[in-house]
DNA sequence: TTGAAAGCGTTACCAC
DNA sequence: GTGGTAACGCTTTCAA
């Protein structure tokens, strides 16, 4: 493991300053064409690596952008991150990313964790954040985007969609054909709270049509997957009976309880309606398919991208991107 | 936007040296107690926030793992990251993400732009690379970890399990339940050098088992979607009776198919045998479930923590560390 | 078109 | 138990 080759070596052996390397290999125009090629080629050679850490203390610019996300291990998720990460790739930033479970406090542990690194920008998932995080934040005074959602009091820039809205247009698209007993799966209290937000839609949406009551049933502690979705029909058994639609908080657990209620012989959508939410693949492919609400969960990343381009481009009054989330009819509803 | 507080206002306010700053912060216990609680008071009463990338310059350790995934929006990649994430995260280690879009030339970009960042180890999925990413690495002589795959001539440490061996395992299988036709559906050439593996291996396994020859039925380009899964078998049409199974490269393409056959009418797996690969949900909760090969996607990711931590602990030999990937019979075959 | 000097915030090393 | 000094590799600034 020999040394590293620096800026210096490179000067040294082209037989110029650090200092015009410097500007050659970030083809500044003012040093000739021809010291340019050559200490590109000498560069090369010795297998120089530029470092960028050295770049970041010196400029105090750390060239990452901090994203919080609840987890990867979500389409929905994966596809912003993915649409973000594409976007921005141009731009030359790096993405630091940190999967928060679901929990404020692992949120706020790992804010404060990647401010350590200086990043240029924040994008969390969510308006919700512990009064410590916010304030971490604040006293920084970088840029903010919080995305997913519509905060009533945000931190800064927003890409986002009601997840209220979103949940009273489904459930207006079940009274209109019908439906009148509502139930909805979805995560324990507490932990996913778009999930939370879905759910007091529900309830209060259906509350204003005049249907019945909306039963709530907790398939589990979030995130909630498919798995919790077939569990959560399997124990609900002939109690099913009672319900005419199944409103899910995610098309992972709409597919689980579909799938089940098949195997128990269930009529869907003959005795039951079943949505989800996010428009997932498995929505799309399933046989019926899925009745769900599209996110534009890729778009979200991004809208988020181009406001950081925005921002990073000097820009400072606070953006709000209404991400449309659109009604996707299927076959079980 | 108040200049940043370093380690200098902090000890100015204490009325020490920042060198006692920066020993009480690291609780080094040289630091008497007093003063070492006086240190933490005063830098949360002045909002003091460490600077990783100042002592990343200085120690010349950037707490950087550096990873490449072909994607995210995967959940047997996206369980290896969090498998990962979760057990290196105690370390203090944090990951820098890259993904390739199953692409060498972008995983060499990649390779070359995180390198800037001095990542004390590297981890790629897969074994195989571009002559560049190999001597870019080898020069730099940094810790490699190869996962999802068993390498014949490997860069240093080795996570994985042999594609080949699994598949051959799996069409075994549908031989000893009497299918003989056999399709395999997967990517075009090219991209996913794992889904070639598994091709080649079908192909193979098929041949020496006297199988009829293999049809290999090109579902588009990597990543193939549940939604590809479903139109190749919408283009097949009638000449689906050809075969009596089809191995699919991955569940979410198994899971396509295993619906459009649903909608076709054709009785899974009594006309037609289907199994995919990876142990995904979806395959374990579908009606009826898909016969598939659990890869142990998180533990790949568990074990990699687990050579990481080896070799930062000072250890040299190169490791490699077979996952065992294991049939898991479902109700399509 | 090129170079010299200074400094970004932290810590290793040695001194006291 | 604490402090002074120097250095990590780069780029801003000014000078030539």
């Amino acid at each position: 493991m020999t040394a590293r080759v620096t800026m210096r070596d490179v000067a040294q052996a082209v037989g110029v300053s650090p200092m015009t390397v410097s500007r050659a290999l970030r083809d500044d125009k003012t040093v000739s064409e021809k010291t340019r090629s050559r200490v590109r080629a000498v560069a090369a050679e010795l297998g120089y690596v530029y470092d960028t850490t050295a770049q970041a203390f010196r400029t105090q610019k750390s060239g990452f952008v901090a994203v919080t996300l609840p987890s990867v291990n979500n389409a929905n998720f994966a596809d912003t991150f993915r649409g973000l990460s594409e976007a921005i790739a141009g731009s030359g930033m790096q993405i630091l990313l940190g999967a928060t479970n679901y929990r404020l406090e692992k949120e706020e542990e790992l804010v404060r964790q990647l401010l350590t690194r200086n990043p240029e920008a924040l994008v969390l998932t969510g308006g919700n954040h512990t009064d410590a995080t916010r304030s971490l934040i604040k006293a920084r005074g970088l840029p903010v985007i919080e995305m997913w959602d519509l905060p009533p009091d945000p931190l800064g820039h927003v890409v986002g969609f009601s997840n209220a809205d979103a949940m009273a247009t489904l459930v207006t698209h079940l009274a209109a054909s019908g439906r009148r007993r509502l139930a909805f799966v979805g995560a324990s209290e507490g932990a996913d709270l778009r999930g939370a937000e879905r759910r007091a839609s529900v309830v209060a949406t259906a509350q204003k049509l005049g249907l019945d009551d909306v039963a709530v049933i907790d398939a589990g502690p979030a995130p909630v997957s498919m798995r919790h979705g077939a569990a959560a029909v399997e124990r609900l058994g002939a109690r099913l009976s009672v319900f005419d639609a199944l409103v899910c908080v995610s098309d992972t657990v709409a597919f689980g309880a579909l799938s089940e209620c098949r195997r128990m012989g269930i009529d869907v959508p003959g005795q039951l309606a079943i949505t989800g939410f996010g428009h997932f693949d498995v929505a799309a492919v399933s046989d019926p398919r899925i009745t769900t609400v599209d996110v534009n969960a890729r778009l979200i990343g991004t809208e988020v991208a181009r406001v950081l381009e925005t921002v990073f481009s000097g820009a400072s009054a606070p953006l709000e991107i209404e991400v449309a989330a659109r009604l996707v009819p299927g076959e079980t509803s």
